[in-house]
DNA sequence: CCTCATATGTCGAAGGTTGATGTAACGAAG
DNA sequence: CTTCGTTACATCAACCTTCGACATATGAGG
């Protein structure tokens, strides 16, 4: 069983996002799925969380979108990172390695 | 050059607090300082985060507290884990352990 | 005397997540 | 042909935390 579900940090998501599409452009629901199956179910997105953080980020300039035909033929937006996007992603990316690095020194810390 | 200060997200200081005080007890200006030691200025706590965070955490039964005299001769209201707050603790981790472990899977795949 | 470090606390603003709810189209099953 | 599950987008109020500023008070040292 996917065991419990946790929320997802505040800002978290961004970069997860971010790091999708780094790889193909993608609609809203494919992230998700990505996301999901990814992770073996450890991050479960809410849609609630999900498309306004999509706007969010179109709106900052680090995703563009466009309509197009999703696999299943049906019209949906598409998603790519913009170069400031790239960026973006850089820069959150080793603000989560500094996070990370500096929670396990805390844990190390003291045995 | 402390490089920059990234926002804690949501929810983590809970676990730094209760991971500090899950060594031996200490007061709030205390625990401020070890997180930033610790973390080697990665980490840095508002005060304006930290005491409604012990407050939180106390409320949930989490923390116990008790004035004492601080090492400087001054009263301190010194927190302490409860039993309780160990296994809070625990929860806690191993949240963060598979959010960790989740973000890792979603950046190593695809290269 | 004044300033810095210690030590606790509150407050409004800002921001993101949650969970519910709504819309709509398609395919498959009954 | 009707119902159900899936795809696909979106919005909303409630909630919670963090942030930054501000307030208060004591003790040590210049």
């Amino acid at each position: 069983m996917p065991s419990a579900r946790f929320p997802i940090p505040q800002g978290t998501l961004d970069m997860l996002v971010l790091q999708i599409l780094s790889l193909e452009a993608a609609h809203g629901y494919a992230i998700a799925q990505r996301l999901q199956q990814v992770s073996r179910d450890a991050v479960q997105v809410n849609q609630g969380s999900l498309y306004p953080a999509l706007h969010r980020l179109e709106q900052k300039g680090w995703l563009a979108s466009e309509w197009r035909q999703s696999e299943t033929g049906r019209e949906a937006k598409f998603y790519s990172l913009t170069r400031a996007g790239r960026k973006q992603l850089a820069v959150e990316k080793e603000s989560w390695d500094r996070l990370t690095t500096a929670v396990r020194l805390i844990f190390n810390e003291g045995g």
